[in-house]
DNA sequence: CTGAAAGCGCTAACAC
DNA sequence: GTGTTAGCGCTTTCAG
């Protein structure tokens, strides 16, 4: 089955390539009659055109670059639900890569990407990226550039973020609402600014309520899993009684922590209750179900891929070229490891 | 910055552009002199092939098509690790789109690949796909094409599977040597092959440990939910309390019943076992921890693109082209839903 | 309204 | 060893 081409079809009706060409995209100066003529010749004989010749006349690919530090991850595959939706509506392909957290990983896709002429390029920073060179190199090139979740004030393009500070205080605002007088916050080592930012919405919440800052009731576990968890959750059954209320900045570390102090003897949220941040699947699996703050991973892969698209069409269209920071909006999720609002 | 090309270097250099391109590909013909004078000079101008040109010429594009029931899932997003992981070991990249379970999506994100000319498709069957028209009409134009996971004997391509049969055999089996007698079966409605080849194991065990099958063990619930689990954990409360295991054909169908059972005041698994299927992350979090069987994504995704490469790599070498299915092993996860095996 | 011609950037057969 | 040429398939002036 040899391959149709433009050329074959023109050679059919005894016209030129140009023609069809031009019938085939509405061009006004073609008599509707070929027009018609065209069109029901390239229908019958499925042409496609090929995607090569196209892109390499019109210096665009109709693909663009996803990069992920993590695929396996309930927030970051909602990200890639939402990006490739968006692209398909818009008749774009969607290239993922993984950086693993790495830095060097990070520099080797950005450049596949490139130099797969991909049209532009959404990438949220690995935790190990602290330069962003190579990520303004690609911006000076030419090539559009969306931030998403984990960005950098030094890097100067459009960026999709939650407010991680608003959201740590109204999680923290929650709590006390919900009657916590004695908040623990728990928190990983690492610090990307988003656990700096929850720390610090924790604390604002904590003093606008009249309630001191004690850095006591600050736990920075080694890593951000369900088993540091635990260890947080056996200091405080042993020596920290007092704690009525946890905010941890991951819910898998509020889960660790919610199952340990069960066990413990500890009964959530009587004695204590616990807030998660992100609303991952497992919140709603947790004996009680784990109170949280939604992080619309699935918003927030839709809104970058619309900030690309938008400096996509001004480029095409030779306007100057704007860039937005967009925040998509956090909120609380009540579930029954926190209590009910007393009203 | 304007593109560097071939031609220009072959300008700079004073020589033809075809010298320039065979030297960088270190073409027996060339002298090493120039070789090294071309290579030096791509080298410092950074110079990159442009890849629509090379595509257009070469007829493959390094891109390969991964379609994928639904990304938001444990066991999905591991084998989408997987390919991506594989391909970018041999320069191969990953366009992933979604078929939302849907035949129709199916059939044209499958056309959006070919259009884009991706040198094969990885596909998992959505479970609304009844028919294989469109999978068989692509291999027939000679697209490589392997299917994994979700597959059918109607398609005659290279498969990554696993067996069923068996790993609902093996988890029965477990059941069985850790004291259970009484069994019961959780399935979903839906009938792809996998869930009646689980529920084929099932029998088979129970058969050959001498033990009766009595259909009233066997739970068909409306969906595969959490909640679903409720409801066949509340009816083996009430009325089946000679029921000593459970085999649930998915991790999270089995946590709802775990989760249930345990608020009725059944312990698990002292009164009751429970095996779940497919090793997601829930299992490692639940109370007390869920023992299930092991349905390796990410190793399923690699072996999925491997055949994928093979099959390219025949084609090129212009080897006849042979197809393969291969089974990757499952195992049973001991963990705490399910008595430790007597010894 | 239609077509000829040029060229996107690269490669391979063939000639020198 | 190196260069010439032709062409992958498409698009877009520009001339008719």
């Amino acid at each position: 089955m040899p391959k149709i081409t433009l050329k074959k079809i023109a050679a059919i009706l005894g016209i030129s390539p140009a023609t069809v060409s031009k019938a085939l995209k509405d061009y006004p100066d073609i008599s509707n009659d070929t027009k018609i003529k065209v069109k029901a010749l390239a229908e019958s004989l499925n042409y496609k055109p090929n995607s090569f010749a196209q892109s390499l006349r019109n210096q665009e690919s109709k693909i663009i670059g996803l990069i992920i530090p993590k695929i396996v991850h309930h927030f970051f595959s909602n990200i890639i639900n939402g990006v490739i939706d968006a692209a398909s509506n818009k008749g774009y392909l969607v290239i993922t890569l993984q950086s693993h957290e790495s830095y060097e990983q990070e520099k080797d896709q950005i450049n596949s990407l490139i130099e797969k002429n991909v049209d532009g390029i959404l990438i949220s920073l690995s935790d190990h990226t602290v330069n962003y060179k190579h990520i303004n190199a690609i911006i000076e090139k030419g090539v559009p550039v969306v931030l998403y979740d984990r960005t950098s004030k030094l890097v100067n393009c459009s960026k999709v973020i939650i407010n991680d500070r608003k959201a740590g205080y109204e999680a923290t605002k929650y709590l006390i609402e919900t009657g916590c007088r004695k908040i623990a916050h728990i928190r990983g080592p690492l610090k990307p600014q988003t656990t700096i930012d929850r720390f610090m919405g924790y604390k604002n919440a904590l003093k606008e309520h009249d309630l001191p800052y004690d850095k006591n009731l600050v736990f920075e576990t080694e890593h951000l899993s369900f088993e540091d968890g635990f260890e947080v959750a056996e200091e405080i059954a042993k020596h920290r009684h007092d704690i009525d209320g946890v905010f941890s900045t991951t819910d898998l570390l509020a889960t660790g922590v919610m199952v340990k102090l069960q066990q413990k003897g500890i009964k959530v949220p009587d004695d204590i209750s616990i807030m998660g941040f992100s609303n991952w699947f497992l919140t709603k699996i947790t004996t009680p179900t784990l109170s949280t703050i939604d992080q619309p991973g699935y918003e927030m892969g839709r809104k970058t891929f619309d900030l690309l698209y938008d400096e996509l069409c001004q480029i095409k269209n030779g306007e100057s070229v704007s860039h937005e920071v967009v925040e998509i909006a956090t909120r609380v999720v009540p579930r029954n490891s926190t209590k009910f609002i007393e009203s």
